[in-house]
DNA sequence: TTCGCTGTTGTACGAATGTAAAACAAATCT
DNA sequence: AGATTTGTTTTACATTCGTACAACAGCGAA
């Protein structure tokens, strides 16, 4: 029997590639019939290669959790702090770019639900998770604090952390219900439904975050 | 080899048996480590009684999936039913409820992650996703409206649906984060931090609700 | 070109999986 | 008490799993 060709590629792009393929594995079939093999043959390579980029496959899928939690914290830290805008407007977009795609998606919160599931039993995504809810609850944390200065509201450090917890605990809520997409309501309302839930947490004005609402669509 | 002893137990029993050794596996082992075996020993009984009781094992994880969500719905709508509280009371329970054992769990939220990350994949886990979710949305919805009325607030039947909504999400998020215990705030600020966030998003004046705080206190 | 290195494949193996069906025992009925 | 039913255990089997390891192939260096 004739050997498949193949090609080499460069170990970054490898190790990708499989973190993906696992992802997508992940997704698709469940924690549980997310073999080593399907997970090869998804990333176009054969079974054993994975034990020449990764200890046991144990650790693969430990790797792509902190991979997508990565990509994930990578992206909301970056919207929202494109040019100069008004405290209110990136506070807004940070919080609507949660109820759009790629953020909304059904895979990423499946994956996400998948992996969460283990963070009681597995200290090692527990790290992962924390490390992740840390940084984004910092980066709230540092949206609201302008914002409420700017609207002469109390801001104190201990009142910046609690909104930022409730707001945090506000934005999962929504992302998972919305990206499940079971049909209970439209999607679409939810930036709006956000914006104002999270002007009443923050107990600002009326429209103060959902007037950026219009300008977010326009621009897309 | 002489045989294991047993007893016969009512169906009901061993089936309530093997479901919460279901969860119970699964919770602690996840998904794919929860295999029929571990899950017999775990309810004292032999790994081939299952197929007995259920046509697989798949069918077994599903119902055991049913079973918890039908557990926590109904303790969801016991909370702040019992005597005649206050609109304001009762909804304060029902919210604070979440933060406290026997909701507020570790284990509760593993297994409900665990089960989420397979809505999007089996048409069965969607069903009573949205099943568990609807029931919670519709509980809120009706315990927020006397409320608003109560308070003078405006309170159409739209309104109050996007209230409920953002309410859930923001129970739903708080409760993740809080009973993963990831350590980097203290749990017991969660019910505070609940209420004074749900005050805000209904737009009551400041401890309409938070002031019901202490008599769940005292009551316990 | 030839050598050496290593990324990659293919195969093999033990363990674990879900399931089927036979053997058996405990309760119920007559 | 004996017969019957059925809940339960046991054994068996095909499959799949993760992993180890030897063979191979692409690629740069000499």
């Amino acid at each position: 029997m004739t050997r498949r060709a193949y090609n080499r590629l460069s170990q970054d792009r490898r190790r990708t590639d499989l973190l993906e393929a696992t992802l997508t594995c992940v997704a698709d079939l469940g924690l549980d019939r997310a073999g080593a093999r399907q997970i090869a043959e998804r990333a176009g390579v054969s079974a054993g290669l994975i034990r020449h980029y990764f200890p046991s496959k144990d650790e693969m899928v430990r790797a792509a959790y902190a991979y997508l939690m990565g990509q994930m914290t990578a992206a909301a830290e970056d919207s929202g702090a494109g040019d100069a805008l008004s405290p209110e407007a990136a506070l807004a977009e940070v919080i609507a770019a949660n109820f759009a795609p790629p953020s909304l998606s059904g895979v990423k919160v499946s994956l996400w639900a998948t992996f969460v599931g283990r963070v009681r039993v597995d200290p090692a995504y527990a790290d992962i998770h924390r490390e992740g809810y840390r940084e984004f609850l910092d980066l709230l944390e540092a949206r609201i604090h302008p914002v409420l200065v700017a609207q002469g509201c109390p801001a104190d450090p201990a009142r910046c952390k609690h909104l930022a917890i409730a707001l945090n605990g506000l934005i999962d809520g929504l992302w998972i219900e919305g990206s499940l997409g079971h049909g209970l309501y439209d999607a679409r309302r939810l930036p709006a439904i956000a914006l104002a839930a999270a002007e009443g947490i923050l107990r600002l004005p009326d429209t103060t975050l959902t007037r950026h609402l219009a300008l977010e669509d326009e621009r897309s």
